[in-house]
DNA sequence: AACCCGTGGCC
DNA sequence: TGGCCAAGGGT
């Protein structure tokens, strides 16, 4: 069949590219030098947690453990204490796991190749390609919130991106890739950007897009997201909220606490008492031989 | 697929 | 104020 007519290209790579290389925020984990593991920590530390608040706590561990060995000889409490209030301390712990199956098993080098990163614990699809693509320079389609949003406007003319499904997501990025793993990684990095700094969630700043020319979503009018409706998580009153709380006192706290200062910062004692369980079962809390309680290994 | 997992800033 | 959002991952 000859009735189908290519569709243009939507996103042009090149002018994208350019446009990264001359506004480009000088983060320090783009700096040139930045080995795979400070990398993995920023990618790390970004999930879900906005740049601003990453920023002194990666030069903070980049400083304290430059190679993986360094973080996996350090105690799981104190690896939580760095982490401070990033967020989601699991991830925490899942880096301190993988930094230490990467100096056991990888040569103390974060690996290269998709597959074995994504074996590695905290290591997702996304995590995993932005490693190889901005570590290590390959072609891999790196797709996250931001990159979701820009091809969904600029090719597909949707306000935002609907439901992600990441075999879906990834053939549609790899599709706008080069052939080149140099300047395929380009890309990406730019893409990314692009989405975080213009292409943005509420009033994207299409004035300055550069690639505003050829974007579907501008052709089309700009209509307004009709996908299905985001759920949006509650916080206030969740086990999230108590067990941060939780977490926040041993944080503070020089060694162990006894169980009544836990009790002082959640009045549900049901619900405490669930949340602190679940935070030793997940083993974010242990408890100590006089029944007090501490982060991991400090006591 | 849907839900859980922290924290803080913005409008 | 409270919904919404932020470079996701695990189950």
């Amino acid at each position: 069949m000859t009735t189908s007519p290519p569709r243009p290209a939507p996103i042009d790579g090149e002018t994208l590219v350019d446009w990264f290389a001359a506004t480009a925020r000088p983060l320090p984990w783009r700096a040139p030098g930045v080995t795979g593991w400070g990398v993995l920590v920023s990618e790390t530390m970004l999930q879900q947690t906005p740049v601003n608040r990453v920023l002194p706590i990666w030069e903070e561990w980049m400083r304290r453990w430059p190679r993986p060995s360094d973080l996996a000889a350090a105690s799981q409490g104190e690896v939580l204490r760095a982490w401070g209030k990033l967020g989601y301390p699991r991830r925490a712990q899942r880096l301190h796991q993988a930094a230490a199956a990467i100096a056991a098993d990888h040569g103390d080098v974060v690996p290269a190749d998709v597959d074995t990163l994504l074996a590695l614990p905290g290591i997702g699809a996304y995590t995993a390609r932005a490693v190889a693509a901005f570590a290590y320079g390959k072609r891999v389609p790196v797709v996250d919130t931001n990159v979701r949003r820009v091809v969904a406007r600029a090719v597909h003319g949707a306000g935002d991106a609907g439901p992600p499904s990441t075999t879906r997501d990834l053939a549609d990025v790899d599709a706008l890739l080069p052939a080149e793993d140099a300047p395929a990684a380009a890309l990406s990095a730019a893409l990314m950007e692009l989405g975080q700094v213009v292409c943005a969630v509420r009033s994207p700043a299409c004035e300055r897009c550069p690639i505003a020319a050829d974007c579907a979503w501008q052709h089309a009018g700009r209509p307004a997201y009709a996908g299905p409706p985001k759920k949006v998580q509650k916080f206030a009153g969740t086990d999230r909220q108590v067990r941060g709380k939780l977490l926040d006192v041993l944080r503070d706290s020089p060694g162990p606490v006894r169980r009544e200062q836990l009790d002082a910062v959640w009045s549900d004692a049901g619900q405490r008492d669930r949340c602190l369980d679940s935070l030793l079962v997940d083993g974010l809390v242990e408890q100590t031989d006089d029944d007090r309680f501490a982060l991991p290994g400090e006591h």
